[in-house]
This record gives C-alpha cells, sequence and structure tokens, in this order.
DNA sequence: TTTTACTGAGCGGCCGGCGT
DNA sequence: ACGCCGGCCGCTCAGTAAAA
C-alpha cells in the first residue's frame, strides 16, 4: 500500500502555483522556482519509494531477488525501479506526479484524492525486461507501458467507500515545444488518403475521449485492496464491487486528467501555459470534470535521475 | 532554437502463400 | 475451406540526430 503523505512543504518550495477552475474545467500550471537542490530530492525520495513498493515487492517476488538485495547477489542489479531505462524512468516520473499533485492541490470539484497503492505492477513488459535482465546484465531495450490510462486515483466517502475516480495520462517530455505539446495532444504527422500531411489523431485527446467508463484499472486496484489490506478498505471493495458488475453497476463519478510535465523553453513567456486554461479546449468531448496540470522544470530529467538513484539505496 | 524524422526492441495483428 | 507459417506493419515509450 501506498501510505507516505505527499511532501506538501517540499513541493511549495520547489513549485510556483496557477491555479484556475471554472465550471467542469480546472487548470493547474506548476513552475519550478529555483535550481535543483538535494533536499527536494530528499524530500520527495519517501514519496517515490512508497509510490514504487508495491511493484518493488511484487517484481522482485517475481525475479527470485530479495526486496534488498545485497550488492553482488546474483542478479542484485536489476533492482526496481532504479535499473530500468531512462525513458522508461521518464514515464514512470510522470506517473508518480500524476498521485503527487493530485493528493496535493486543490483540483476541479473540490475532490480530496488518494491513491490507496499504484498500480505499476501491471506494468506488465516491466516484468519480462527484469526477468531478462536478471539472467543478462548486457540485456538492454525499451519498455513499454502499461495498457490503459496512466494513472488511477479515488476520492473516499465518509464510510470509506470510493465515491468518485480521477484518471488519466501523464506524459513527460525533455522539452516541451510547442510542436511536441501538439504532437502529444493530436498525435504525430501522417498522410491522409489524399496525401495532405495530416495529425494522426491518435494524440491524448483521443485517448482520454475514448477511455472506457469503467476502466480496467479500477478492477487491478480492487484487486490489490482486497490482497493488501481487506479490513481496512473493505468498504472500498464493496464499493467497487457495485461500480464494476457488467450490468447494472453503480455509476461512479470520474474526473479526467491529463498531467503534462518536462522542461521549460525560451519561447514559452512565464506563467504563460501549454493547454488554454480560461476554458476546456474543444478537443476534450468525454464530459466529465476535467483537470489538466502542467508541470514545468528546470533540467528536470537530472531531478528524475537523482531521486530515482536514491531510492533503497540507504 | 525549433521542428521533424528517425531510432530502438518486442509483440500483436494482418496478409499472402502453401499444403491438404 | 481450413490451418499454418513467414514476413511485414504498426504500436508503444521517449530520446537523439539532422534539417529548417
Amino acid at each position: 500500500m501506498h501510505t507516505c503523505p505527499p511532501p506538501k512543504k517540499a513541493l511549495k518550495d520547489w513549485l510556483t502555483e496557477y491555479p484556475t477552475a471554472k465550471g467542469n474545467y480546472g487548470h493547474l500550471l506548476l513552475e519550478q522556482k529555483g535550481k535543483l537542490s538535494k533536499s527536494l530530492v530528499d524530500a520527495l525520495r519517501p514519496y517515490f519509494e512508497s509510490a514504487h513498493l508495491d511493484a518493488r515487492e511484487y517484481f522482485h517476488e517475481a525475479i527470485g531477488i530479495d526486496l534488498h538485495p545485497d550488492a553482488g547477489v546474483v542478479g542484485s542489479h536489476a533492482q526496481y525501479p532504479g535499473c530500468l531505462p531512462s525513458t522508461t524512468r521518464r514515464g514512470l516520473f510522470g506517473e508518480v506526479m500524476a498521485g503527487l499533485v493530485s493528493e496535493s492541490y486543490n483540483f476541479v470539484g473540490g475532490h480530496s484524492w488518494s491513491i490507496p497503492v499504484f498500480l505499476f505492477r501491471y506494468h506488465a513488459d516491466v516484468e519480462k525486461y527484469l526477468f531478462d535482465l536478471a539472467r543478462d546484465p548486457s540485456r538492454k531495450r525499451t519498455v513499454f507501458g502499461r495498457f490503459g490510462s496512466d494513472f488511477l486515483g479515488v476520492s473516499f466517502g465518509k464510510d470509506g467507500s470510493v465515491v468518485r475516480f480521477i484518471a488519466g495520462e501523464a506524459k513527460w517530455r525533455k522539452k516541451l515545444q510547442p510542436s511536441v505539446v501538439k504532437e502529444l495532444l493530436f498525435g504525430e504527422w501522417t498522410k491522409d488518403d489524399d496525401g495532405n500531411r495530416v495529425r494522426s489523431g491518435k494524440g491524448i485527446w483521443y485517448e482520454v475521449n475514448r477511455d472506457t467508463p469503467v476502466p480496467h484499472g479500477l478492477r487491478q486496484l480492487q484487486r490489490l485492496l482486497e490482497s493488501g489490506d481487506p479490513v481496512k478498505y473493505s468498504a472500498a471493495i464493496l464499493s467497487l464491487d457495485k461500480a464494476l458488475l457488467r450490468r447494472g453497476g453503480v455509476k461512479l463519478p470520474r474526473t479526467d486528467l491529463v498531467l503534462i510535465a518536462g522542461n521549460d523553453v525560451p519561447t514559452r513567456g512565464s506563467a504563460k501555459s501549454l493547454i488554454p486554461w480560461e476554458k476546456a479546449p474543444s478537443e476534450y468531448t468525454a464530459g466529465n470534470n476535467f483537470q489538466v496540470v502542467e508541470v514545468i522544470l528546470k533540467d528536470g530529467e537530472k531531478l528524475i535521475d537523482a531521486v530515482y538513484d536514491s531510492l533503497w539505496r540507504e
């Protein structure tokens, strides 16, 4: 279970907040204030370890190494998540950030979000990668993502039942140039039938708009709650049962989340958002509450590497 | 500096050819 | 008409090299 509270004070020192909310649409721009500091890494580490703990236990068990393998033990180089390729760590960072900001900032609708457990263990390709890597240290390849939405959080009612969930996409890009953001949202360039250069349409808007009303992640979450702490989460598990019924399920209200994280670029003005904040972009048609978060950093990849290199090092 | 095309690694899906 | 096999495409992630 993910139990570590978010380091809110460190976030405040790290990021300037520009929150807005109008009707069903919320927008939060976060800009890095100062330089990368070791104290920030230290403040983030417990949260990231907590977020990855379930998957670390699961993967290490799967490939047959200790949770804290001693150096020199066969397979000890294959520790999750530190050993993953940098691209994969970037992706994980975005997903953890989605949880961190959900638990830390006020989103559209004013709900209180929590992530009882991150779903990284279902990142199926990671398991295969680690399995191979543990046997062949030279093994290197890219890892592709979890299927379905990148991220899932829930809001608990007073009785402990799940009354709402938040799901969506979390992306990292090294440089957040306009064309990069556009590609994320609208898809890459391709040719249409007449040979014209057009966006493929397979971007974030497409993914967010077409996600199933009850994402698979809710079932995955329920299973982890059952195996993790069935007593504490009994009401939550029951409420998810009702929502997951294939017919006549109780409709669980949903908030969509899109988080884009990456490094600033010269052409972006200070306090200028990448996605309009005044009102929800017309491309968003899912009709739920919709929250956009932009995390704009400087040398963000150094922070990511510093955090991930420091996990479980004590 | 920004935009675009290409790269890497494996896998699911689709198509064509072949044998029966 | 059916199944099997090989080959190729595209999908996935994000980064980098090359072009504008």
